[in-house]
DNA sequence: ACAAAAGTGTTCGGGTTACACCCATGG
DNA sequence: CCATGGGTGTAACCCGAACACTTTTGT
């Protein structure tokens, strides 16, 4: 067999919606190269460990993030992208409810944050591409999957679900067409309760039927969000 | 640096349409483990060379085609995919037009052949499961970007187009709306040659004209077939 | 003349888009 | 009572789906 001393590693591009706009989650490194600097969490995968462990130990250890979703994005390889050996970077899609969990800085890392995608610092190797991809990932998956109900709380209100599309999709969205496609999809339960924002009308929450949604998937429905 | 030891490898699921069919791209092995088994062309990646590198070695080398088309598809990581070391292997998606390449054995491979995807063999490692990863890309990327174009032969038939959409797609396609709606696109063109199939009504060839496709995208246009 | 494949228009219906007013609460 | 956000219906338009007959060639 072939001499080849590659490393490989996995990173996570973590999105989260928090105070009405889109996070990702950083660690501030401790080590070289690139100490100090804001990175996306990640490190080298164990020999006896699949890919998706790997994602899932490091997220945990650096990070004590656990995934509400999770799914491969790209591999990274080029020669030169870490200045130390060659290391290809197997990435990964995670999406998070925020207030679900209490970020803490661990193994390899000094600090963790969240960071609104319009105020990102600089990023460590070649970070700041992982994200472009993961961006574009996000977009185009929130138009033909439901992944924005992992991105809210549990219980939303509809104008939420509305601000995080037109956030991730970057246009307006009228709010009755919007409202009644949601809806058309048989998807949602409204609750009994409402909730008062401050000022204004009261607004309903809802909550996401997955089983609901598995069900009508099955039987050929198609989600899809201009 | 943790200790690692896990090879890395990039293999590629070639289509290439032939005879009316959907092909792929096969080498029959000659070393072990799996020798004599079919498999999915593809090879350890050296130090030097970056992952697209790789594959287009591997391909040259194992085969002699050159794609047209190539592009990532997944990576595999799962721990016994290589029942002698850890081995990654990531995947890659290429389309080729079959009359364009002289396919022939050579490294590492005793036999190399085009395998109808109705008729295929046994597969060596998981690459059933990487081969269904990339029917599925295709299906899907055939609706929504012109790369059926990179199957054919430069002059084509309007019915070789339609019967390429049908089988991949599996399923049946009205002949007046789809000519339509292609035409409505404005992405090819007509050329004054006909040719006769033998029997029934000579046929009109075509031309995809890709400047005029990236014009039309930078416009905003946007291709889509149902 | 018959079989085989190529070429071509119109109608109908459903879904997307555009659009404006009333409701409930807090200050 | 005023400001703020929540909640709702209808009409126009467009696009996709369904559908059948004529043309050109080889045998």
């Amino acid at each position: 067999m072939i001499r080849q001393n590659i490393k490989v590693a996995v990173d996570a591009v973590v999105f989260g919606y928090k105070d009405k706009s889109l996070n990702v989650l950083l660690i501030k490194r401790d080590i070289e190269p690139f100490k100090d600097s804001w990175a996306l969490p990640g490190g080298l995968v164990l020999e006896n460990e699949s890919l998706e462990e790997a994602v899932m130990r490091e997220l945990k250890e650096e990070t004590n993030v656990t995934a509400d979703y999770l799914e491969q994005l790209y591999s990274f390889g080029a020669v030169k992208r870490d200045p130390r050996n060659r290391v290809i970077s197997i990435t990964y899609f995670a999406l998070v409810k925020p207030e679900h969990h209490k970020i803490k800085a661990d193994t390899d890392a000094n600090d963790v944050a969240w960071f609104p995608i319009q105020e990102l610092p600089e990023l460590a190797f070649d970070h700041h591409m992982i994200l472009e991809q993961a961006k574009k990932r996000l977009k185009n998956k929130l138009t033909y999957e439901p992944i924005g109900f992992d991105l809210l709380d549990d219980k939303f209100l509809f104008s939420d679900l509305e601000k995080l599309y037109m956030t991730i999709l970057e246009k307006e969205i009228d709010r009755r067409n919007f409202r009644k496609k949601i809806l058309s999809f048989d998807i949602l339960e409204e609750l009994d309760e409402k909730v008062s924002e401050g000022r204004g009308r009261p607004a309903n929450l809802f909550q996401f039927n997955k089983k609901q949604y598995f069900k009508h998937q099955k039987e050929g429905f198609i989600f899809d969000i201009k």
